[in-house]
DNA sequence: CTGTTAGCGCTTTCAT
DNA sequence: ATGAAAGCGCTAACAG
């Protein structure tokens, strides 16, 4: 079929070393046989195996990155900043969905193995501590995004300062009855994304810093979705003192809460202001006032990471906390009346 | 560092290839042996090198898929319908982002490497004949997804048929004044998305039959893109005669008309009626009417076709087209007056 | 500088 | 049924 690295060698003349020193641009090959190599390899259309070449070296040159909700415009673009990076490199990108805790297991049993994989990608997924073990034990190196875990590099954001930016910014705009809105702050297996709970607490400090007492009834959780957003935020705006201002913990969420604003004829922001969490591409359609994150940098950076370690298997990597912004639309107002 | 085959047989006091045998549920090994084999499998955690596995059979195991745009909402459902496929078989699929026109240059003639991917999935991107020939001679198998190439099997949706169900629909509302917005429709490069190039097609078809001549101000094109159909749409709704209908070729498209239509001041669907095109997600949150095309099915139904040319290399595929079907929501309605 | 040789870890004949 | 041996294509250590 193709051409070997045994037919160079024989086509040029010279021994198997020497096409394998051109081939990695050894300094110990004269120009003239370099060259004589090189025509051959040209004539020949030569292209050295790449799985030989992996076997032979020990390494894959593919790193894994395993990832909840392909569909989730955050993940998407952690993916692509990832994906942007390592297109400089020499790594392949493989990338595993999950959308089910049985696949999430399998995932991270089956994925973390030396003889697979160079370095895995963990997107907002934390794995358990007998999964970072295992990892470890496996040797293969790991970087978390999105998440903070124990023992392993993590780049994350700032959620508690981002909580606190959104809920401090509704209470510039004059509103004492604001309510947060959020995935469930616990999830035992750590499949949620559990950033809701730091920026939670970012929410939790600016009301006790502005003097406004938390009320218990204005914190709801349930599923990431637009539709169980649009639910809670039902329940919100049909309380006898409703809030005049919903934080959402994501924009996908805050979606949702422009939804049911819409069907209780409220409107958007004289009515009710709305703030989001992401900036993913439709907030700036919507107009919707949010927290941006960096999505795209935190992949590439978490590539950054794993590439270096790679580089220098020793050097241990602290975590980063890449920050938020506020981005003002349209969706925030001061307080009506 | 982690057990070999050769740890293994010498542990249980067997042959080499016993243990092969053993790894590949061959029936010429005795119970006993096998149990023996097995036991001392689980003793030493053992797991047979990927890559060693792979260059003994000269395979990868690993299928390539080169999409542009991650972010488009289509292409990740693709995507993500392929990768669903995918993770029931043996293979890994490894992912390559293009957003330029160097960059699907060099993707498309670096990646379809025998020696490194079993297969290749081209989403939503038309390699040129040479590319085509390229290809061939490497021996990949190839699929092409969302584009028709000569000589490649294609999982394609009926464009033309739903260029005309959208404009029929419009047309049985009453309209007659009906313009087509879309991306540009001949591109050299074959990069952007040519299915515009049909749906324009079923446009004009379903204009022809009920008897309405086709304004050439009507159609205007531009970059796939929020903003620029935005735009377009606002030349579209400031001309003398503006369209009482607009067709988008795309829910991304038909965004940025929604958008124009909120900035002229128009009502939608009384004053203006807009379809779009996919049924994306944010399409049943814009409560927009729109063609709906199976996205994560041509992204499954590619692999599928690909893994049975691996299993069957001289069967020959033919192309496949997926239906569409018209999703009415609340953005189109009766003609005003 | 360059040719030769010994693996990398596994599959697959080929004998037995 | 099973062991031994010959590759798969390449890199790297070893002689010259």
């Amino acid at each position: 079929m193709s051409a070997t690295i045994r037919d160079v060698a024989r086509r040029a003349g010279v021994g198997l070393g020497t096409v394998s020193r051109v081939l990695n641009n050894s300094p110990l090959v004269s120009d003239a046989t370099r060259q004589r190599v090189l025509d051959v390899i040209a004539e020949l259309d030569y292209a050295p195996s790449h799985v030989a070449r992996n076997l032979s070296l020990g390494r894959t040159q593919t790193i894994a990155a395993i990832a909840p909700f392909f569909t989730r415009p955050s993940v998407v673009e952690r993916l692509r900043g990832a994906e942007a990076t390592l297109a400089g490199s020499p790594y392949d990108l493989v990338v595993f969905n999950v959308e089910s805790v049985e696949r999430r297991n399998s995932c991270l049993q089956t994925v973390p193995r030396r003889d697979r994989y160079d370095g895995l990608l963990l997107i907002s997924l934390a794995p358990q501590p007998a999964e970072v073990a295992a990892m470890r034990s496996a040797g293969v190196p790991v970087v978390v995004i999105d998440k903070t875990v124990p023992d392993l590099p993590c780049v994350t954001i700032d959620d508690q300062a981002g909580g606190h930016m959104a809920t401090y910014h509704l209470i510039n705009l004059g509103h004492r009855r604001i309510a947060y809105l959020s995935d469930p702050l616990r999830d035992p297996l750590n499949f949620e994304f559990t950033s809701s709970q730091d920026r939670y607490l970012g929410y939790r400090k600016a009301l006790a810093n502005a003097g406004i007492s938390f009320r218990d009834d204005y914190h709801v959780s349930g599923p990431h979705d637009r539709y169980e957003a649009r639910v809670l935020a039902q329940r919100l705006l049909a309380m006898d003192e409703p809030p005049t201002a919903i934080f959402a913990a994501s924009d996908t969420q805050a979606m949702g809460v422009l939804e049911a604003a819409r069907d209780c004829r409220l409107r958007v922001p004289h009515d009710l202001s709305v703030i989001g969490f992401d900036d993913i591409d439709v907030a700036a359609y919507l107009n919707l006032t949010t927290i941006r994150q960096p999505l795209f940098e935190t992949g590439a950076r978490g590539v950054e990471m794993l590439l270096t370690m790679l580089e220098n298997p020793d050097r241990t990597h602290s975590n980063e906390r890449l920050p938020v912004s506020l981005v003002v639309r349209g969706t925030t107002a001061p307080v009506a009346g």
